[in-house]
DNA sequence: AGCACGCCGACT
DNA sequence: GTCGGCGTGCTC
C-alpha cells in the first residue's frame, strides 16, 4: 500500500506546494486539510498548512521528508478559506505559502493554539441582575459589562467581553457577576428593533434581498449619498442574526469610523468582531477566534477580514465597494471585493455589494445579468441632491487656489449660518518650490518628484517615500533668494481662508493634522457639532461622513484626474467628486457644489454634472469597450523594480521576448514602460501590460510566466510581481 | 525569503 | 593565516 501524501502550504516565495510524508505515529484521522503541520524545511523547521491527502507524488520518495508534529486537532482554516486562498494563489500568481499567511493572524502562523470552545463564562448573578447600570455613570466598562451580559442571560465566554480583567474581577468581587457553565447554541442574539422605518426604495432593496437569503445571489446596492444604505445594510444583517447566521461586513480603510462602530452598537447588543490595521496581534487573534467560534455574529473589518472565518456564515456585504482600498497593493494582490463574492458563491449565500459610485465592473456584471441591481434614488427624509457648477476658472484669476466666485459662495453660505466645506486633495503648504531666477525647483533626492513644502515644521517633505530636509534659504544652483511656493495645499488654503474669514472656525482634515490618536475622531466631532464652520481636507474628509449643515462643497481642483496616464483615472475622479459632494445638504437645507476647473467643456466632466453618475458611468463603459480596456478586457502588470537604472526594464524587455515567443495570438503585450515615477525610494521601477480578451488565456500564459521567472537568471537582479486587475497602472 | 556554500580581498 | 563580502543554488 502506498505511504499517504500530505500536501502542504509552506511560506516561501515559491509557487508551488511541496509534499510531505506524515508524521510517525499519526492518527491519520487528524490529517484533515487546514490543519497546520510542523516541517522541516531546507535546512530549518517551519509551519505549513495541509491542503490535500494524496497517495502519490511526482517527487522522487527519497527526497521526501517526513513532517514532524501536528499542531491541530481539527482544521483552523476552514474548507472555503482553504478553497478561497488557493483559488486567489493561482488567479493572483501569488506563491500559496505565502497567500496562507496573508490569510492567517500572525500569532496563528506562528504556531499559537487557538483556544478550544470554551465551556465556562460569566454571567450576571441574582444580584447583579437588579442592578440599575446608570448608578454606573462613573464606571463605563462595569455598565458596558452589565448591558452585554443582561443581554446574554445564558452567559458569555471570557473572551467575548471586551474589557481587562481587573474590572470582571471588580465586578465579581461585588458579587454582581458570576461564573457559569455555558452551554453552546449558536443561540440567542439580540436585535433591537429597527430605529427607522425604512423608505419605500429600502423597504424593497431589504425584502428583495430577504427572499433570496438561502443561496447565493450578489446584489449591487445601488443608492446616491445620503439614500440610507446603511439602514439597508443593519436590517438585513438582524435578519441575518435572527436566522442564527453570522454577517461579515467588508469596508475601505478610512471607513471603520467610531461612528459606523456607534451605529452598530446602538443596533446590536452583540460582541463585534473588529478587524483592522491597529489591532495588535494579540487583538486581532481574538477578534478571528470570536469570529471562528460563532461568538461574534457580527464582523467588522478592513481588507483582509475577507479571510476572516465564520461558524454559521449567512451574508457578506462589502461598503464601498468601488473603493481602491480593497484591492492590496503591494505583496498578495487581491481584491477583496472580488474575493467576497467568491465566498458567497462557494458558502451558497448572498452578497452584497453597496456604492454610491459603483465600480465599472460591477456595472458590467449587472449589464450582463450576473449581479441584481436594487437602487435607493432618493436621499432619505426631505434632503435633496445638491445642484452642481463648473467654475470655468481660467478666466479666475486665483489667489491661493481659491477664485473670487468661490469666496463669495462660501462668505454667504456662512452668513446664512451654515457649514462649508472645501476639498484638494494635496496636503502640505505648497507641492513645489521654485526658483523665480532659475527656474530650480526641489526635488527629492530619492525620487523622480517635487518636495512638497511644509510650513508647520519648515521642511520639505516627499509624500512618496516619506524623507524630509529643511528648506532651502537661497537656491542650490544659482544662490539666489527668490526661491518661492508654487501652487497650493491644505496647509495654505487654510491660511488663506484665515485671512478671508478670521473669525470662522476651521477644521483642517489631512494626514498631517490627524497623525495623532484620536486627532482624527476629536476632529470629525469639530465638524458634526458645528463647531467648526469651514472644514477643509483631503479625501479623508470626502468620504462616509455625515455633516448635516453643510450646504456648500467646493472642489478646489477637478482636473488632477482628467488628463492622466491611468485608464482608471476619470472613473476615480467622478466617484470623488461625487463622495465629496455627498457631503452637502444632507438635512433640510439644499446643497450646492461649486467645481474649479480649468476643463469645464471636458464631456465627461460636464456629463458627471449635467446628468449624474449613472450617465457618466455609461459613457465611460462605452470608452473602455471601445478601447478594450476594463472590464471589457483582462489585463494584467508585470512590475518590476531594481536598484540600478536600467536594470528593470531590460528584465521586462526579455519578459516580453519570452511572452513573444510563447505565440500567444490572444493577449497584447504594451511596453515595457518605465513606471510613471521612474524612481521611487532610490528604486527605478517599470511595468509591461498585458491585455486580453479571453481572461482563460491570459492566465494561461501568466502561470507558464511565472513557472519560468522563478529560476530565470535575469529575473534575479529585480523584484518582480504581477498585478491581475490592477487598480492603477502607475 | 532564508540559509549555506564557495570563492576572492584586507585585516588581527 | 581567517573574517566576511555577496553571487549561486536549493527548499518536498
Amino acid at each position: 500500500m502506498n505511504p499517504l501524501i500530505l500536501q502542504i502550504a509552506v511560506p516561501s516565495p515559491l509557487h508551488r506546494r511541496f509534499d510531505y510524508l506524515p508524521p510517525l505515529d499519526v492518527d491519520v484521522t487528524v490529517l484533515q486539510p487546514g490543519i497546520r503541520l510542523r516541517i522541516p524545511f531546507g535546512r530549518r523547521t517551519t509551519i505549513g498548512v495541509l491542503l490535500a491527502v494524496s497517495n502519490e507524488s511526482a517527487i522522487d520518495s527519497r527526497k521526501l521528508k517526513r513532517s514532524l508534529e501536528v499542531l491541530d486537532d481539527s482544521p483552523v482554516i476552514s474548507s472555503d478559506i482553504l478553497d478561497m486562498v488557493q483559488w486567489a494563489s493561482d488567479y493572483y500568481h501569488y506563491p500559496v505559502g505565502e497567500a496562507f499567511t496573508a490569510a492567517m493572524p500572525a500569532l496563528l502562523r506562528r504556531g499559537q493554539q487557538p483556544a478550544g470552545t470554551e465551556t465556562t463564562g460569566w454571567q450576571l448573578s441574582v444580584a447583579g441582575s437588579a442592578i440599575d447600570t446608570t448608578t454606573l455613570s462613573h464606571a463605563a466598562r462595569q455598565a458596558q459589562v452589565i448591558a452585554l451580559l443582561r443581554a446574554h442571560p445564558q452567559g458569555l465566554p471570557r473572551s467575548a467581553i471586551d474589557v481587562p480583567a481587573s474590572v470582571l474581577r471588580t465586578l465579581a468581587d461585588k458579587g454582581w457577576i458570576e461564573n457559569c457553565n455555558l452551554r453552546h447554541s449558536g443561540g440567542d442574539q439580540t436585535v433591537l428593533a429597527s430605529a427607522h422605518t425604512l423608505n419605500p426604495d429600502q423597504q424593497q432593496a431589504v425584502d428583495t434581498i430577504r427572499a433570496r437569503l438561502d443561496g447565493f445571489t450578489p446584489f449591487l446596492l445601488a443608492g446616491v449619498t445620503g439614500s440610507g444604505k446603511t439602514e439597508v445594510y443593519l436590517e438585513l444583517i438582524a435578519t441575518t442574526l435572527a436566522r442564527q447566521q453570522q454577517a461579515l461586513l467588508l469596508v475601505p480603510e478610512i471607513g471603520l469610523t467610531p461612528q459606523l462602530l456607534a451605529r452598530f452598537q446602538r443596533r446590536f447588543q452583540v460582541p463585534l468582531a473588529l478587524l483592522h490595521s491597529g489591532l495588535s496581534d494579540h487583538e486581532r487573534f481574538t477578534a478571528w477566534q470570536q469570529a471562528r467560534r460563532g461568538e461574534a455574529p457580527i464582523i467588522i473589518g478592513t481588507r483582509s477580514a475577507i479571510f476572516t472565518p465564520m461558524a454559521r456564515p449567512g451574508l457578506i456585504v462589502v461598503d464601498e465597494e468601488h473603493d481602491a482600498s480593497l484591492k492590496q497593493q503591494d505583496g498578495f494582490r487581491y481584491s477583496a471585493r472580488d474575493l467576497a463574492v467568491w465566498r458567497a458563491r462557494r458558502l451558497d449565500i448572498p452578497v452584497l455589494l453597496g456604492s454610491a459610485t459603483p465600480s465599472l465592473e460591477s456595472l458590467l456584471n449587472v449589464e450582463q445579468g450576473r449581479y441584481t441591481q436594487l437602487e435607493l434614488p432618493e436621499r432619505t427624509g426631505v434632503a435633496q441632491q445638491p445642484a452642481f457648477h463648473l467654475l470655468d476658472v481660467r478666466k479666475q484669476p486665483l489667489q491661493d487656489g481659491l477664485s473670487a466666485p468661490l469666496l463669495q459662495r462660501i462668505r454667504k453660505h456662512l452668513d446664512a449660518g451654515n457649514q462649508v466645506l472645501l476639498f484638494l486633495n494635496r496636503r502640505g503648504y505648497a507641492p513645489t518650490l521654485m526658483c523665480y531666477d532659475c527656474d530650480w525647483v526641489a526635488e527629492c533626492q530619492r525620487c523622480d518628484a517635487r518636495m512638497t513644502w511644509h510650513q508647520h515644521d519648515q521642511r520639505l517633505h516627499c509624500h512618496h517615500c516619506g524623507s524630509q530636509r529643511a528648506v532651502d534659504s537661497i537656491c542650490p544652483a544659482c544662490h539666489g533668494s527668490e526661491l518661492h511656493p508654487q501652487g497650493q495645499g491644505t496647509e495654505r488654503v487654510e491660511q488663506a481662508l484665515r485671512e478671508h474669514f478670521p473669525d470662522i472656525r476651521q477644521v483642517r482634515i489631512d494626514r498631517d493634522t490627524t497623525r495623532r490618536k484620536g486627532e482624527l475622531d476629536r476632529l470629525l466631532e469639530q465638524a458634526r457639532n458645528g463647531e467648526g464652520r469651514l472644514l477643509l481636507g483631503t479625501q479623508m474628509l470626502a468620504k462616509g461622513h455625515h455633516f448635516p449643515n453643510v450646504t456648500l462643497v467646493g472642489i478646489l481642483d477637478a482636473d488632477h484626474g482628467l488628463f492622466s496616464t491611468d485608464f482608471r483615472a476619470s472613473e476615480r475622479m467622478a466617484q470623488l467628486i461625487v463622495q465629496v459632494a455627498g457631503r452637502a445638504g444632507r438635512h433640510e437645507r439644499p446643497g450646492e457644489v461649486i467645481i474649479q476647473t480649468c476643463h469645464p467643456d471636458h464631456p465627461l466632466l460636464q456629463l458627471l454634472v449635467k446628468q449624474g453618475y449613472p450617465a457618466f458611468a455609461r459613457a465611460a463603459l462605452a470608452e473602455r469597450r471601445a478601447a478594450q480596456m476594463p472590464p471589457m478586457s483582462s489585463m494584467a502588470l508585470l512590475r518590476a523594480e531594481a536598484s540600478a537604472a536600467d536594470t528593470a526594464m531590460e528584465f521586462l524587455a526579455s519578459v516580453a521576448k519570452r511572452i513573444q515567443a510563447a505565440g500567444v495570438r490572444s493577449v497584447e503585450v504594451w511596453g515595457p514602460v518605465p513606471a510613471t515615477m521612474e524612481r521611487r525610494a532610490g528604486r527605478y521601477r517599470a511595468q509591461l501590460m498585458l491585455q486580453s480578451g479571453q481572461r482563460g488565456e491570459l492566465q494561461r500564459l501568466l502561470s507558464g510566466l511565472v513557472r519560468q521567472l522563478e529560476t530565470a537568471k535575469e529575473a534575479r537582479r529585480v523584484r518582480w510581481s504581477v498585478d491581475v486587475d490592477p487598480a492603477d497602472t502607475y
